[in-house]
DNA sequence: ATGAAAGCGCTAACAG
DNA sequence: CTGTTAGCGCTTTCAT
């Protein structure tokens, strides 16, 4: 393979030439550049990012921190974070933590290596306390789930605005027994939601029941159906369910059909967060948009101004109700 | 950020000591090494991979290229390449090509910049051309699909017996007319399945209608409920569906529900991959199951070994028909 | 067992 | 506009 001194000796110029020709066309004679140009084609050189790396002290790599790929959620936000960073010159290595500290060490030391220049989290499982030291050093931002309590810059929605009104959406449609079937409520979304969840029942005067309210560990479909049984096993059985995540709304639905109960007429179903599969159950889930795929984008714009050094500003975005067939 | 060389003059070593303690440890004496371990350890020291990168000429990052991230057929793949990649000390880039060419052509620059050590393409849409020209020069291997004509070494199933197994399932289920749902069929999974389908037809002595055979141009859930629709407007209608695809089967599943049409009493449906949203619907589908985490491992290792110059061999590996509610 | 020194491929400061 | 040159941080001979 060829390199810079080969391509700078067959045009019969300096490696700084050479250089120049790759980086700043501008900087040279045309004729010069010709020479350049029809040394490198002939030698089909292609320039080692190697060498420019470590000269430059950078590796134009960014890490993107995500609980798992199977979860769709993070699909469309993973578009918008590539689509940024490829137009900016950046590529993204995708790491899936599973929940798992060790295996999130090893991503984070990636960082400390200088072979990412910036990390996007994702997890809301990360240590928060690793993560906002790390930060004091290096470029993070964090997407979707961040610390309320920390600096990290981040982008999100207002949570608890949009649980309050999918909750009012099933109020307005007459529902008054309104379960909530949460994740843990150690992730600040699950308490965000929580909250919009109480304080639409509290306006309309309508009771919230410990009973009602499930807190499903793990964002698993099965978690969904178990709601369900557990729900339908009590003597007052809520007759609507706001699910703070499309699958567990997905699992829930399941369930229903398999009991029988008809969805919305007996039991009316909104979902979170509008996974494409959100749309292909049947009856297709009312549920709460998040504008995916411009939050990955402005993660991956925001990450890269912080590796440039510019100050940057958390970003709150708007989401929207998709009322569809499930309620 | 300390260097080795602030390293070496703190344990008052030199940096090759230094760099010995740092791989191979056991060349130094127990002596020196703690000397220099507490350096490390008093200077926060982190090797910096840019500079280990550009001396061994390598980078230790994996391109992985699939069309679309939202497929979740990939998730698991992926899965299965992370975890054998981080065991080895490689990371992966996940490129999502969206089936653009221009694309394409980004990623395949990051291998012949030395930014990757190899491919895996996953992408049914790729360049064949391209791939072809690139593997004689980089280490590249193919995941799922593959080029018949090629000598890139791949890893798959043998899609032809699993559709043939499908297909027979259904026949040996009383099902006489049974249409296929079929991708397009310059892939050759797609080209291969239709085989395995017809092969079952004829072996049973029923007829292959044209009119039951739906070609997709795209993998989408609408492409499925289109494909029922069409179907089902004909004056002879098929009673089961074979889906080359889960995605293509939930559509239809789900145009079938919107119609009335029972499933599997008036409609019988296969899909394939098994991908987690075929077991959320209801009913849940019957598939053909590919070992995808075992194909994404079994991918990561042939590219790592490729890399290291070893010679690999092709695999096929082992599928299995899932049967539940929907047939 | 350890150190000195070369060099991986590139960019940029400086000089001309 | 172009060339010379010094490194970026690391590994690895080759001596000692």
């Amino acid at each position: 393979m060829a390199t810079i001194h080969e391509v700078a000796r067959k045009a019969g110029v300096s490696v700084a030439t050479v250089s120049r020709v790759l980086n700043d066309r501008l900087k040279v004679t045309e004729k010069t550049r010709t020479k350049v140009d029809r040394a490198i084609e002939d030698l089909n050189y292609e320039p080692s990012v190697l060498g420019r790396n470590l000269r430059n002290s950078e590796s134009r790599l960014l890490l993107v921190m995500i609980p798992s790929i199977s979860n769709p959620f993070y699909s469309q936000i993973i578009n918008g974070i590539e689509d940024t960073a490829v137009r900016e010159g950046y590529n993204i290595m995708l790491c899936e933590t599973d929940s798992n500290p060790e295996r999130e060490e090893i991503y984070f030391s990636l960082i400390r290596n200088r072979l990412a220049d910036g990390i996007i989290s994702m997890d809301p499982t990360v240590n928060k306390k690793r993560l906002q030291e790390l930060a004091c050093t290096y470029p993070i931002v964090q997407c979707s789930e961040y610390d309320e309590d920390g600096t990290i810059p981040h982008v999100t929605i207002d949570n608890e605005l949009a649980a309050y009104q999918a909750v009012r959406h099933l109020i307005k449609l007459g529902q008054k027994k309104i379960a909530l079937l949460n994740s843990d409520e150690k992730f600040l979304y699950a308490r965000e939601r929580q909250q919009g969840y109480e304080q639409a029942m509290q306006e309309f005067d309508l009771p919230i029941k410990k009973e009602w309210i499930y807190s499903s560990n793990a964002l698993e479909f099965h978690s969904g159906q178990q709601a369900v049984r557990t729900l339908m096993s009590q003597a007052d059985k809520p007759t609507a369910i706001f699910a703070v995540s499309d699958i567990l709304a997905i699992g829930a639905l399941k369930e229903c059909n398999i009991r029988g109960l008809r969805v919305p007429q007996d039991v009316a179903i909104v979902g979170f967060d509008k996974i494409s599969f959100s749309n292909m159950t049947h009856p297709a889930l009312t549920t709460v948009a998040q504008p995916m795929y411009q939050m990955g984008s402005i993660s991956a714009g925001m990450i890269i101004r912080k590796i440039r050094g510019d100050n940057v500003e958390s970003v709150i975005l708007d989401h929207e109700l998709i009322i569809r067939e499930s309620t």
